[in-house]
DNA sequence: TTAGGTGCAAATTCTTTGCACCCTG
DNA sequence: CAGGGTGCAAAGAATTTGCACCTAA
């Protein structure tokens, strides 16, 4: 899935800005690495940027895809799906429940919830593919982490 | 967080009942790894599930954790979380979107809905700490994945 | 009895790191 | 030209697999 050529010229430049900003280095290699992310919907991994960039920069190395790709969401310039550098997680929980996650220390917990039970899914997705679930994500910082950035040590 | 005695017992009956229906045999070591899921609500990773296991049977191996979760897994005893089995993927779309999710391919699609934006959370889920993003995941099959369900080779 | 299950150790896969050279600012 | 950035190769962490022995049914 492409995205639009204004909607990829403006995501290069809130990154060349963030960049010059934050006082990192603006390398040809960071750029092609976010460029390659930022063109397309897929939500590639770290291996298929790698092969896109590649295509255009064949002395690429697949370990600053990786160093550029966590920094860049260290700046904020892009999200992670899933457990970043986390290990799966498993379950037992089988009634439809959904999850509260703390970004900073990954203590998960489940709720329920009528209302997100019954969410309308816009038409939009329908066009998707056909719907099993729905699980809602709450991320935030849990009561135990708020607590230490108040009050560090 | 423990899960009350009623409810691991009935988690343990039906693991039971799965298990002979499924014609897979019912081990020992089955029956701790799948108890040491059931009686949590900690969301554990493979590795905690087998510090949890070998305080009650110290000759089990880490391998037949793995093995035992994922046939859990299989048979709907369990639940995953997070990307199972997938890598970490990114996504330059920092607009509050949401995501459906091809459970067979992994394809993900972005959408967009206001009326999941301005989702009420329940009272519960404050309880557990500072929210700071809501994102509504989507599981499904895809159009592609769907095609090849209906119409194998 | 016997086919499926387990433990061990070795293999894979994904990701990170140390180090010497390179390039942006 | 100085310090961060990169590529390479090797290390690490998470997960999987081959194989010989074991055990539930």
């Amino acid at each position: 899935m492409k995205i639009s050529k204004r909607e990829i010229k403006q995501r290069m430049e809130r990154f060349e800005e963030v960049c010059r900003n934050s006082g990192m280095k603006l390398t040809h290699q960071r750029m092609e690495i976010f460029r390659e992310v930022a063109q397309t919907s897929d939500h590639p991994d770290a291996e298929k940027v790698y092969q896109g960039v590649r295509k255009r920069m064949p002395t690429m190395s697949l370990d600053t895809v990786y160093r550029t790709l966590w920094l860049l969401k260290d700046l904020g310039l892009i999200t992670t799906l899933g457990p970043p550098r986390e290990r799966t997680r498993f379950d037992a929980n089988l009634s439809h429940h959904h999850h509260f996650v703390c970004i900073q220390c990954g203590l998960t917990r489940d709720f329920y919830s009528d209302a997100f039970d019954e969410l309308r899914l816009p038409d939009s997705v329908k066009a998707f593919g056909r719907m099993e679930t729905t699980q809602v994500e709450v991320k935030g910082v849990c009561l135990k982490c708020n607590a230490k950035e108040k009050k560090p040590s």
